[in-house]
RNA sequence: GGGCGGUUGGCUCAGCGGUAGAGCGCUGCCUUCACACGGCAGAGGUCACUGGUUCGAACCCAGUACCGCCCACCA
């Protein structure tokens, strides 16, 4: 056996395609339920780069998977991609240098190059679909490679895409079911926007950033009074105010409820209303509503209910205004068409400078403009600020049914347990339904279709919807039910929504899509629930929160009985790595350099739940362990004599050690305490068996006594397989240099009982701490180890010297004594060594 | 503003009721016959702070201060 590093690329190679080859990690799909452990796997987005953070929190599952299955599980292992969705859509962009405008026909002879050069190509939708296919195949490929160099103990026969067929159907087939149930809803209402994208966007895909701002203080006259200031931070929604709000108990503003205010340039007499939501002490305690600057605004719009000033189109400019006209009621119609003129077309920030300027030159701003910064909303991918826009959408119904969803959450385990409070803190805090439609091209479409009156407009209310054994369909490409093609977007015939669904809607289905659902009930029964739920704690309020909603709305279930929550790794200075920044490292570069097993090593030293910084100096340690177990292995195979039962004091506590090291390691991982098992596991082997024991017996081993090659070889046996999770390819190496007919990660996990029934007696600790004494001795002396001891005379308690007795052979040969005389001191707390070394006397 | 974590030797972390541990780094020694990707030994900490419970607290309780994360309508 060889052990030069150079060699680990073969031999990682080797075991990979042995471990295929054999379908160690093949689900068997003839074994019951309840001997089965199946995991949701998390699919990565395949058009994201491929991260460190996916390499540790991969290999965490891996570990668990790794128990399970050497404690006798059947598991079910499978791998997802998730390919639709913007990140896709970006990088096809990027990549072919095109953009997708739907209204364009198929080109079928289209087939741009990778990274092509020039003008930005128009092209359809379906063309723009084929072109992330094409993406995403190449995407998967390179994880797929990156997986199995970690060796993560998949089984690639059990293996999906969020955009492949089987995964649109159950996709759409679970959302037409909530239709049915009434739980999904078409609703036309202020929905938060993204005007790059152009899409909707969820409560769960918004972030707050801190942004400068500066708030302005608008004159409004007040009708048969005065004037009253106005804060706002926001002034280029002044024409798009349609009320004034204060709080009740605010005296300075108590006279004005109820009266009615005149805004600046518009001239729009609008309501002045009280309400407890408006704080005295924000800006000048008296705010304007308008349609719409923030959720606040919606709230209040609702109840007013009034007809909304819509000022914000989907790209973000402003609209021109019909002032005098229906809503856009003004005192002054002209001199508000005058101003509005002047805005319309605007960006939002062109409009903002611009309306300064004129409620400036109108004496309507009242002092200087007073810098703030505050949180503004933005889509998570996005780079302008959210806007609230009127658009119809798909919700599923999530507000009235937090509490339920926070009872399911605690049928299931957390690990750790703390990140149960964040999902029901997030749960606690929607303050939205969900939002699922996306105006994108690349995902799975809304299923459904609209009747079109005989007047020509589109029935939103009529919904005609596919027959379930016809799905997946494409609205826009497929003719509902007892129609015709040419009966699209005509009189009395029918439109396909354009929409597709946000990325969470299908991702929120991972439980049920490898797993048979519906079409397969009897492969679903018997692999759900699943068993493990492993992601990062990042996107509890994503992920997490939208499959335990989707299984709830199902059939009441939970998708998993155990969650389990890695870190977010962080780069060596605890910061967060980002492309921007060029401090990302990539787990090719990581494996490369130190080795799957090291990676590995490092990914498991660290506890569920934690944070870590990337730490150079633990990979190298697991490089150095894996090295180690390598040299140990030799040494204990390189002996030869038959194997025995421990009859030796030293090999029966060192046997008795490891029994004990079995069940803790276990308790471990039973605990969910893959760190801890490792370190425990490590400081045994390390110290117990090479450092102390190893070193003791040596002697013996050479002589072929069997009770040492006996205890030997069954404590290699047995910490190979509690090293195997962790180090599996190292493990397997050595493993298959042993006689085994099989795999290591198929053979048993070790029982304390499969050891011979022996205790501690104490003569290991005698020994060792005389051992001590005389290495340190010598290392005082600075003489090598190996240089004899001309005498050594011990005193102890006749307790210890009794333990010694029993085994200072090995101790004498160990540290290479000449000579020796035992003392008995019943004064003695600890035994202790006199060590002399040639003319020198050193005491320990 | 609400919630959840963290604060232990230079660094990364373990310990979670009996008066401090590991790895790395540092210092000295050992070319040792499995391993120099090794071994032996050493220096280095009033376990953030303040009270309390206890025979006894890094560990339990209360509070404070920093740090981090999550959430919150952000005029």
């Amino acid at each position: 056996m060889t052990k030069k590093p150079s060699d680990l690329p073969e031999i990682e190679a080797k075991w990979r395609a042995e471990w295929e080859r054999s379908g160690v990690y093949d689900y068997d799909p003839a074994r019951p339920r309840q001997e089965t452990f199946v995991v949701d796997t998390p699919p990565p987005t395949v058009s994201g780069s491929l991260h460190i953070g996916h390499v540790f929190s991969f290999t965490h599952t891996d570990l668990m998977v790794r128990y399970r299955r050497m404690r006798g599980d059947n598991i079910f292992y499978p791998m997802g991609w998730d390919d639709n969705g913007l990140p896709t859509e970006r990088r096809v962009q990027n990549v072919f240098n095109v953009r997708c405008d739907p209204s364009l026909p198929y080109d079928p002879t289209l087939n741009p190059e990778f990274g092509r050069e020039g003008e930005t190509v128009a092209v359809s939708r379906r063309n723009f679909i084929e072109l992330c296919d094409r993406v995403v195949v190449e995407d998967e490929k390179s994880f797929m490679d990156l997986w199995q160099r970690l060796g993560l103990s998949i089984d690639w026969r059990q293996t999906y895409a969020t955009i492949d067929e089987r995964s649109r159907r159950v996709s759409q087939l679970s959302f037409l079911r909530l239709i049915e149930k009434g739980e999904a809803e078409l609703r036309e209402a202020p929905t938060m926007w993204d005007v790059d994208f152009q899409s909707a966007v969820a409560q769960a895909e918004v972030e707050d950033r801190e942004r400068e701002g500066a708030f302005y203080k608008l004159r409004f006259d007040v009708q048969g009074g005065d004037h009253v200031l106005i804060a706002t931070t926001r002034p280029e929604l002044l024409p798009a105010c349609i009320a004034v709000v204060t709080h009740p108990k605010d005296t300075r503003y108590s006279s004005l409820i109820g009266g009615t205010a005149v805004t600046p340039l518009f001239r729009a007499p609008v309501p002045i209303i009280a309400d407890d939501a408006a704080d005295p002490e924000k800006g000048t305690g008296i705010l304007m509503v308008c349609t719409f600057g923030d959720a606040a605004d919606v709230d209040w719009w609702r109840r007013l209910g009034v007809p909304a000033r819509e000022v914000i189109d989907r790209a973000g400019r402003i609209v021109p205004a019909p002032w005098g006209d229906g809503q856009w009621s003004s005192i002054d119609p002209e001199q508000a068409r005058s101003y509005h003129d002047k805005l319309a077309g605007l960006s939002i920030n062109q409009a903002r400078k611009e309306i300064v300027a004129l409620l400036g030159d109108a004496g309507a701003l009242e002092g200087e403009p007073e810098s703030v910064r505050r949180p503004v909303k933005f889509f998570e991918k996005g780079e302008r600020p959210l806007e609230f826009v009127v658009s119809r959408q798909w919700f599923i119904k999530v507000l009235d049914k937090k509490q339920e969803l926070i009872e399911q959450g605690r049928k299931i385990e957390w690990h750790p347990d703390m990140f149960r409070a964040r999902y029901e803190n997030w749960v606690e805090g929607l303050n939205q339904d969900w939002c699922v439609s996306r105006q994108r091209y690349f995902g799975v479409p809304i299923p459904v279709w609209y009747r079109i009156s005989e007047d020509g407009t589109v029935d939103y209310d009529a919904l005609i919807l596919p027959a379930p054994e016809d799905l997946p369909v494409d609205p826009s490409a497929e003719v509902p039910p007892r129609y015709t093609e040419d009966q699209r977007g005509r009189a009395g015939g029918f439109v396909g929504d354009p929409d597709i669904f946000d990325t969470w809607a299908t991702s929120s289905l991972t439980p049920l899509i490898p797993t048979g659902w519906p079409d397969d009930i009897e492969k679903f029964k018997s692999l759900y629930p699943t068993d493990l739920r492993p992601q990062g704690h990042d996107i509890i309020r994503t992920w997490a929160f939208t499959t335990i909603t989707r299984s709830y709305l199902e059939d009441g279930s939970v998708p998993w009985w155990h969650i389990a929550l890695s870190g977010w790794v962080l780069d060596p200075d605890r910061k967060k790595m980002s492309k921007s920044k060029g401090n990302v490292i990539l787990p090719t570069d990581l494996l490369d350099e130190f080795g799957s097993d090291a990676v590995r090593y490092w990914a498991g030293s660290i506890r569920l739940g934690l944070d870590p910084a990337t730490d150079w100096n633990v990979i190298r340690e697991g490089k150095r362990l894996v090295t180690k177990i390598r040299n140990a292995a030799r040494l204990v195979m390189g002996f030869e004599g038959p194997s025995g039962d421990p009859t030796h004091p030293l090999d029966q506590d060192l046997n008795a050690r490891l029994r004990r090291l079995v069940q803790e390691v276990t308790d471990r991982w039973e605990a969910w305490d893959h760190a801890g098992a490792l370190a425990t596991t490590e400081t045994w082997f390390w110290q117990d068996f090479c450092d102390n024991y190893l070193e003791l017996i040596k002697t013996r081993a050479y002589d072929g006594d069997p009770s040492a090659l006996g205890t030997l070889r069954s404590s290699l046996d047995v910490v190979l397989r509690l090293f195997a999770p962790f180090v599996p390819f190292a493990a397997e190496e050595v493993w298959s240099t042993m006689g085994k007919d099989i795999s290591i990660h198929v053979a048993p996990w070790p029982r304390p009982d499969e050891l011979p029934e022996t205790t501690d007696s104490g003569v290991f600790d005698v020994v060792i701490a005389l051992l001590s004494q005389i290495r340190k001795s010598k290392s005082e002396a600075k003489v090598s180890i190996k240089t004899p001891v001309d005498r050594l005379i011990v005193k102890g308690s006749p307790r210890d010297l009794t333990l010694l007795d029993r085994a200072i052979d090995d101790l004498l040969a160990t540290a290479n004594v000449v000579e020796h005389e035992v003392v008995a001191d019943d004064a003695a707390e600890e035994p202790e060594a006199y060590v002399e070394l040639g003319a020198t006397e050193i005491r320990a």
